[in-house]
DNA sequence: CTGAGTGCAAACAGTTTGCATTACT
DNA sequence: AGTAATGCAAACTGTTTGCACTCAG
């Protein structure tokens, strides 16, 4: 997948960047890269410490805010109180998300014919879009089976 | 405008759902009426304290709440660290946002195409869809002119 | 040895909740 | 009178920050 190709990738922007390679900070790379979706702060360093790796929180969020500066993540905020934090790949692939109302559980999605109307619309409108977000909000099979 | 015809829907709606007639849900209704694209908590409870109605933050959260639940009013939460409330027709009229990275401004706009593409795919997919949510990032015209 | 990076704990912001009081109905 | 709704202040939650300590370069 390319999940080890993020991480590689991403210890290279950071050394070529100038940053120094701490493990903590490898470690919140690493819970990034196996997840299919990312997660939140409090959800990738209960990762980490479940795996005997423990990252303080502080320093969870400081990886997390450099990545983004080095737009290695990308934050996504799908309304559950916590920020969501997801590994984002140089070559500019992107999904969006389903949210079930129910149990809470996001997933992704990706759709060319979405993608099209979205750059349709952005050369129309006055302003410069640079990035954009969907949540696609209802019950997912799972809660639906169980009405 | 709509505006009034949603003040008024929304005093009905909540009359007919046994829901007292009190001058605090009734000025924070006020204050989402007469604002195109709602706002947050704060914002509405600093316009009330500027008109001279002051309400409790709290009130103003209980209210919104209320509101929410009878699908009056509509939660979006674009990541500005507020959520954002604002009005909801029932006759499922609807927008998306544009928030300028620069300036945080945020404003409205709707998309027939977008729209489409939107009910298409919620044909493909495996969640049974009931809401959804476009948030576009960029820089306003303003800004950008700013340079 | 020097400063980038860490971890803790305290500070913050938005939101929620407990409780005594107010005021529709 | 009875109780829904209010307002304050305290509690909570997610996130940020100050500061002394550690460790990579």
């Amino acid at each position: 997948m390319a999940a080890s190709d993020w991480a590689e990738h991403t210890h290279r922007v950071l050394e070529s960047s100038g940053h120094r390679a701490s493990a903590p900070r490898a470690a919140v790379v690493a819970a990034l890269a196996d997840t299919s979706c990312g997660g939140s702060a409090r959800e990738l360093a209960d990762r980490l410490d479940a795996d005997g790796r423990r990252v303080g929180l502080a320093s969870v969020y400081r990886a997390l805010e450099l990545l983004e500066e080095l737009r290695l993540v990308q934050r996504v905020d799908v309304g559950e109180g916590a920020v969501r934090y997801e590994p984002s790949l140089p070559d500019g692939e992107h999904h969006h998300h389903l949210v079930c109302q129910s149990c809470g559980h996001v997933s992704a999605f990706e759709d060319p014919g979405l993608e099209r109307a979205i750059q349709r619309l952005a050369g129309r409108v006055e302003f410069a879009i640079d990035a954009h977000d969907v949540t696609l909000r209802g019950e997912c099979p799972a809660c639906h089976a169980a009405h």
